[in-house]
DNA sequence: AGCACGCCGACT
DNA sequence: GTCGGCGTGCTC
């Protein structure tokens, strides 16, 4: 009889025991159903006792073990449990994060490779005969008779699968493992910064180093990746490739998948369906799966053969999570490369200032790609003095007259607006009202496009009132403006120019999405307007200029991270310039243009700007100088909130904390989202050591109060929004 | 988080 | 007489 220990996804900071009877040591790591209360729940079993903790007793016993395939492997197991205890998160949540959906299991079949390397013989040319819809190459394959390996799938689709399953039955096909790097194609040659990188990040292969590759965009840090692809695939090893967002990955996929045709590419993102999500993760857990390329998600999976890990655009806030269990996949990824024993490359052309730090003090090793690849020089910067400029509708002059000297040119035009929506208030010029949104503490955007006002934080979806709710006045008007206004105003402006919206609105589907890009590329649309959808990591060759409106409005927050942003969002927007033949450039319209954020900018001295921002984060002793954890609660009156965050802080208090700080219970800036009032309570120490030690002991302190039963609260460590 | 238990108010 | 409000407590 052993007792297994059991992470569940329930917000209990524990472990649960059930006795075992058949228990076997590899059932450590698998999944079970365990009876649950009144119910059953299913978890991961993470540990086994002779005698658990619990009164044996009271045990109860485990209703399956789902044994068709591998167990969870120990250094998985030790990488949930090292997220569970730095985010402060219950360990069975983050099993039931880090594990494929439920519905998706992935039977025993498809824990093998579903489409392997066959092998034709001579024999099984013969009873081939004449394939009804062969592709050329399989054709040509059959009649020459060559040993030649082909993909199940390929085959199947040539002779059907009924076919090709007989001929394996035979013997005439045969599995043959066939090296990943077998087949290498399109490596075009190395610029000598790529070749220097390639060569640096080389020496570390096979111990833990992480690297920060700083490549300005177009400098190529995609060809620096295949490079170290290419070898850790050919010593055997797999690599892990994290990318910010799904949208980017299709064109990524392709080009990895391209690369190593031999190769098994398996990609992973939220957006995937279960099962393929499942098979994925199995076909990485097994060893098959050679380049796993993924969002932040697919930091958990399983991989036995890990040789490198790469975090593209390790900068973007798209790597932490800001639900649920809310870890960074960009944090992790360096813990996990340690873990292992092997190298990870970050790589960003606006590195984070935690990682530039990092860089500066040593940690991590510093490579430089400072020439584009595929344009000869970074675009101009120019900056538009609002304040000797009358704006008409947000545009100045000069910017339309640039705009204008594109479209005559034929060249393309990119007018970005990070504010989706037609205005993002409708008020009454009468008595004052507008369109606030009765579920948050915010206004509802208008959209003018489908007659609706919006919020874009809860969602809420109503008609626009075609007279003032308040006094009955009819005129109400728009305030400010989104992408949808600027595009109409640039279609009166440019009738004949073909105008393309590019924001979440306007492109909702992946598909959609490539279509937007094959038409951008086919030069279909002169001018683009859009959001920070556009910013990331697209080429668009015949764009040659950028232009920022309303850029100012970041610049004098009260998140100390907002002009770091800005200054990596300008700079990601600014790069899709002049990525072609033609140099780019870009105009900013702003009425500050001696900040020495527009400044450094124009003179592509991201090193510069990225000083000032860490000399003042000394200064005032904020991250990445000190370590920060943000307490957060909600419930439907500010009241409760307040009240827990008020407990919490007299809990904390009662023994002395330092070096640890606590800051008074406040509420959030957004304080009411979908009717719940927020609040929070912010904690720093100068190490995280002692930042961690206090909020164990706080956590659990915590998870020991029974506070109102509206009442929800969660811990985000190294919070990105404070 | 769920879910059951339990103790008080206005209905068929 | 009961349906149902949500306070309280528990889950190996």
């Amino acid at each position: 009889m052993t007792v297994v220990r059991v992470a569940l996804p329930v917000p209990l900071p524990q472990l649960f025991d059930y006795k075992l009877e058949d228990f076997s040591p590899d059932d450590v790591g698998r999944c079970v159903r365990v009876p649950f209360g009144v119910g059953e729940q299913r978890g991961l079993i993470v540990s086994a006792t002779a005698e658990g903790s619990w009164d044996p007793s009271r045990l109860r016993s485990v209703r399956h073990v789902e044994r068709g395939g591998p167990p969870m492997p120990e250094d998985w197991l030790a990488l949930v449990n090292f997220a569970a205890h730095y985010y402060h998160a219950p360990l069975g949540e983050v099993v039931a994060m880090a594990l494929p959906p439920v519905g998706g299991r992935p039977g025993v079949a498809k824990l093998a490779d579903p489409d392997p390397w066959l092998e034709l013989s001579r024999d099984g040319e013969v009873a081939l005969g004449q394939p009804p819809r062969a592709p050329r190459a399989i054709a040509a394959l059959v009649e020459a008779g060559h040993r030649v390996p082909c993909r199940r799938r390929a085959l199947a689709d040539a002779f059907g699968s009924r076919v090709v399953a007989d001929l394996l039955r035979r013997g005439w096909l045969q599995a043959t493992p066939v090296s990943p790097v077998a087949q290498v194609t399109g490596e075009p040659s190395l610029t000598p910064a790529q070749a220097a990188a390639v060569g640096a990040i080389e020496t570390s292969r096979g111990g833990f180093q992480p690297w920060l590759l700083l490549g300005v965009t177009g400098s190529g840090k995609t060809e620096v990746y295949l490079r170290l692809a290419r070898s850790v695939l050919a010593a055997g090893g797999q690599v892990l490739m994290l990318v910010p967002e799904i949208a980017l990955t299709p064109q990524l996929e392709a080009r990895v998948a391209g690369r190593f045709p031999c190769a098994r590419v398996v990609s992973l993102h939220s957006a995937q369906a279960d099962g393929a999500r499942a098979s994925g993760f199995a076909l990485a857990l097994t060893g098959v799966a050679d380049i796993v390329l993924g969002t932040r998600l697919a930091l958990f999976t399983p991989l036995p053969r890990l040789g490198l890990i790469i975090v593209d655009e390790e900068h973007d806030p798209s790597y932490k999570q800001q639900e649920g269990v809310r870890y960074s996949a960009r944090d992790l990824a360096v813990w996990r490369a340690r873990q292992r024993g092997v190298p990870v490359v970050l790589g960003s052309a606006t590195p984070s200032a935690e990682s530039w730090l990092h860089a500066q003090a040593g940690r991590y090793r510093l490579v430089e790609l400072a020439d584009r690849a595929v344009a000869a020089a970074l675009p101009t910067v120019r900056r538009v003095d609002l304040r000797r400029q009358v704006l008409q509708e947000g545009l100045s002059p000069p910017l339309v007259d640039a705009l204008a000297a594109r479209l005559a040119a034929g060249e393309q035009s990119l007018v970005f607006l990070n504010r989706r929506g037609y205005a993002p208030v409708l008020s009454c010029p009468a008595c004052g009202w507008a369109s606030g949104c009765p579920q948050c503490s915010a206004h509802m955007v208008v959209h003018l496009v489908d007659r609706r006002l919006r919020c874009h934080h809860c969602g809420l979806d109503q008609e626009i009132p075609r007279a003032c709710p308040d006094c009955g006045n009819q005129d109400l008007q728009p305030f400010g403006r989104g992408t949808q206004r600027l595009e109409a105003r640039l279609a009166e402006l440019f009738p004949q120019a073909r105008i393309l919206r590019v924001d979440r609105d306007a492109v909702r589907t992946r598909a959609h999405w490539g279509e937007v890009l094959a038409a951008i590329e086919a030069r279909e649309v002169d001018i683009l307007v859009g959001t920070q959808m556009l910013a990331k990591g697209h080429d668009f060759p015949s764009l040659t200029l950028v232009a920022v409106v309303g850029a100012d409005a970041s610049l004098f927050s009260a998140d100390f991270r907002a002009s770091e942003r800005l200054l990596q969002q300008l700079m990601q927007v600014g790069g899709r310039a002049g990525r072609g033949q033609r140099p780019g450039e870009v105009w900013i319209q702003t009425a500050y243009p001696e900040h020495p954020l527009y400044a450094h900018l124009a003179r592509h001295d991201y090193p510069g700007y990225m000083a000032e921002i860490l000399a003042e984060r000394r200064q005032a002793r904020f991250p990445p100088f000190s370590f920060q954890a943000m307490l957060r609660a909600d419930a439907p009156l500010l009241e409760t909130a307040m009240d827990f965050l008020g407990q919490a802080a007299a809990l904390a208090a009662r023994e002395p904390i330092a070096p640890v700080r606590l800051f008074d219970p406040v509420p959030m800036r957004l304080t009411r989202l979908a009717r719940r009032e927020r609040a929070q309570l912010l904690v720093e120490a100068p190490e995280r050591p002692a930042l961690q030690a206090f909020l164990t002991r706080w956590v659990a302190d915590l998870y020991a109060q029974r506070p109102h039963r509206a009442l929800r609260w969660h811990i985000d460590v190294d919070p990105l929004e404070v």
